[in-house]
DNA sequence: AAGGCTATCAACCGCTTTCTA
DNA sequence: TTAGAAAGCGGTTGATAGCCT
């Protein structure tokens, strides 16, 4: 779609709580506490920009031209106070997500191809919505730009497909140890290597398994190998070997618990 | 032609995670 | 070790195009 790059964004109105006629002392009880809330909250958090100063909404293709030849002669990042050396009127955010999801020159431009829209959806069958790490491997597309087409076309495209998903066995890899709760894990020789001597997390994908997928239950870990088997196109699962509590329930030999 | 509706996707927001001093 | 800053992430919003009535 082409945007109206010109159009201003004619949004983020102020809306009112209530109407004024109809609150009570009980609102304006309510109200008090959410102001008290919001001071409280800003002496903490400090804004990113300042709104009012800031152009916001669509890019023009001037913005667009000077955050290029910035990024161009002096490199990303320092995103916040980029806007300010290169002379625009963007939060740092704005800029970081205009030049990652539009203006770096690997983008790569045009229709998701069939082949890109398969591995969306293998990957996200395994990953869940984790759209950047479903970005990195797919070359030239951005996270944003995936998670739009899942959210558009192949939710859609698999709603009716939707018994037959749901009557499939879960098996979402969780990529960072908080927030999942799990007993099997994924991890590189080379990974395990460096942790040991630097004693750090591993940025490249460990993922590690759900608790379902964890299970004894043989049906559901030979569905597993078959997911893992059809990503090995992407994946080098060569050097990647399971880990489950303690390794020795793997039999790498003959790669079977 | 006009208005309503829907699909698309760029951009924003709030939160989390990682980095750094 | 800790606090603040910076970066990253995913859900949501809203402008716009295009289709339908």
């Amino acid at each position: 779609m082409i945007h109206n790059s010109h159009s201003p964004l004619n949004s983020y109105k102020n809306t009112p709580i209530l109407n004024r006629s109809s609150r009570t002392t009980q609102h304006y009880q309510s109200l008090s506490l959410l102001y008290l809330s919001f001071s409280v909250y800003s002496m903490v958090r400090q804004a990113c920009c300042r709104k009012e100063e800031m152009n916001r909404g669509t890019w023009t293709e001037e913005e667009d031209r000077i955050l290029k030849t910035y990024i161009q002669d002096h490199g990303e990042g320092k995103w916040k106070s980029l806007p300010k050396r290169a002379g625009l009127k963007r939060c740092g955010k704005s800029c970081r997500l205009r030049w990652l999801n539009y203006l770096r020159p690997d983008i790569k431009r045009g229709n998701i191809t069939p082949d890109e829209e398969d591995l969306i959806i293998r990957l996200h069958n395994l990953l869940g919505n984790r759209w950047s790490l479903i970005a990195k491997r797919l070359p030239g597309r951005t996270d944003n730009e995936i998670k739009n087409y899942w959210n558009t076309c192949l939710r859609k495209k698999l709603k009716h497909d939707h018994d037959l998903i749901e009557s499939k066995p879960s098996i979402i890899v969780r990529t960072k140890a908080p927030r999942c709760t799990t007993k099997l894990s994924f991890c590189s020789n080379k990974c395990i290597k460096e942790n040991n001597a630097t004693n750090t997390t591993e940025e490249a994908i460990v993922p590690t398994v759900s608790s379902e997928a964890a299970s004894s239950d043989q049906t559901q870990q030979e569905n597993w190998w078959d997911l893992l088997g059809s990503l090995d196109t992407y994946f080098d699962f060569d050097d990647w070997i399971p880990i489950c509590g303690d390794n020795s329930a793997f039999d790498q030999e003959k790669c079977n618990w």
